[in-house]
DNA sequence: GATGAATGAGCGTTCATTCAT
DNA sequence: CATGAATGAACGCTCATTCAT
């Protein structure tokens, strides 16, 4: 097993029983063990465990925004822009369950509180096509006029929720239903 | 202090420091030292801790549930009744924001999971008015035509996320954004 | 077992190991293991390692500095006081190998020399008698004209040298060594 | 790098490490990495970490030797030849404090007890100057007819002392200072 | 019934040593 | 030979739970 091997095999271990049992729910043994390695070798890769965490994010955000930046085209109208963005995150999560568990662990943490708060109102973006597109769809005044935060939180809160509820059974999305609601998303931000 | 004292001395504690600092940032110990009792009397009261953080919730809703049909009208047209209800959970989050952390971090955990298969999936309800509200705006086609756990991720979906942004500070709510950020997640549902 | 006699057991337990093995050679499990007391019990009596053996440390000089007082007369001429405190130290430390082992570590290591520091530049003061006797002797023209810590160097470093070779085995001390090693002591301290 | 560079390399971060920060603060990888070569290098040139330290010690003892014994005259009288050694033990020290400071850190460990030991019961010398000067100086009536490691404790006790509280800085030690300090010790060993 | 001292399994982390490259 | 990634036993410490008082 190569160098990079054992690291990806420490982030899919540690990505898996963190998104199955939360932060407190994945020992450092359980991880080490799982990726077949020795508990100190995650220790060459990670400084500790908060950083393990943070990378594990790092790692999602690379691999999420090219997907759901495929094919997006900046020209076109605002509503199928969010269209696009929408039904691609949606996508997304199901697609990648564990991705989706581990975000919501981490957003629901400390660290992603943190990570937030350095997000809306610091100046380090990341975020930045939500947030154009939200400040474009104001100004052209498609979009209601309200903070940009309640703007996320109308078009992202159903978004996340039915994520989970998809993921945990409660409920099968199929395309049909993906569109449907971030149809009713964009109803809910659009003027 | 009598029996029933203690035990909401008990209850009151362990849901600040819950709050607070999550599930595995509050000690039985620092719970009962809270709560001016010793570490053993809250097992007289509660089997274990899970136990205990279920029956906080069981508290909590029971705090919730009147406070938010204080006037609620039956007899009132759907939008009317939705408005009502939305924007009596979102100012008892901004007015409560330990029952609102405490919240929180029990739907992001094992036992919250889990109650929310028993109430989707099980018989026993709990949540009724909302589900009878979403179920009659269908029937009468004021809602959109799509499953109820969508329609709640939509309705919810947003109310939480803003109340948690309110209350670490990304926003600050007032009366008039309370209304116009329930009126958004009407126009999400609404067909 | 009562609460004093877990606390008391645990303060022998460390002494032993500690000045056995030294620091590192004495880890909290095999120290609570040879208390009879669980793991966790050690630190409801002190708050970590670094406070346990600050505490063993002022423990042992609540033991030593009764013992040597013992029968000391201030009106003795200065000669006579200083051959009482060296030969009962010295016989203190032979009486009680395992205080002395201890008492070897604690100097040797980051907390005492920390202690030193506090002691010789800081007010707080503790070794009083040592240093008005010094004091007193420097002004009597009886001692040396050099800094006290000179001083202090030329009388404990041979008694700290010889008590260890004696508990070593490489020399044995009968009272009449004790005496003359003090003795020349003096010689090395007097004008 | 030549082999023996390599070696001289490993011994001089060895020294420079356990000398700031004590056996247990000083890993082999610290030690290997501030030497320039891997870890797994050292133990080419010795066994384990046991053997390195005792090496060092060996390693210090010859570049000590030499320095003190430069321009020491056999034919002077006893006295004189006391001085010398002491103040240029004392000097050494001060001039290279890592090299004290290493030296009492293997003092106060197992193995410098063991070390000592074979150097007082075994026949294996080494401190033969020494020996041999308070032996002849019993014989010829000089020095006190006491133990040969009483003498050396008072001797060498102050010595290591005032060392210590010069490179700790609890006093400062210039020329007149070493001279005074080390007739003093004279005083402490002459008839 | 109420207490809180005692427990010990389990945690995150370190580091001397090995061995495939 | 030299390397440094890998190992895993061992460390200091925490905390849910028990039980003698």
């Amino acid at each position: 097993m190569s160098k990079l091997d054992k690291r990806d095999e420490v982030v899919k271990a540690a990505l898996e029983l963190i998104a199955e049992h939360g932060f407190h729910g994945a020992p450092m043994a359980m991880i080490a063990n799982r990726a077949g390695v020795g508990a100190g070798t995650i220790y060459r890769y990670f400084e500790n465990k908060e950083v393990l965490i943070a990378e594990l994010y790092r790692d999602l955000e690379e691999r999420l925004f090219p997907v759901i930046l495929e094919k997006y085209d900046q020209e076109k109208p605002i509503r199928e822009k969010f269209m696009h963005l929408g039904t691609a995150l949606l996508r997304y999560f199901i697609e990648n369950p564990l991705d989706f568990r581990y975000l919501e662990q981490f957003h629901n943490s400390p660290f992603g509180v943190e990570h937030r708060r350095d997000k809306i109102l610091g100046e380090k973006e990341g975020c930045d096509i939500f947030r154009d597109l939200f400040e474009d769809g104001i100004s052209q005044q498609v979009l209601k006029e309200l903070p940009l935060v309640i703007l996320f939180a109308l078009a992202f809160g159903p978004i996340l929720a039915v994520a989970r509820d998809h993921i945990l059974g409660f409920v099968t999305l199929d395309e049909g239903l993906i569109i449907a609601t971030i149809e009713a998303c964009w109803d809910g931000i659009r003027r």
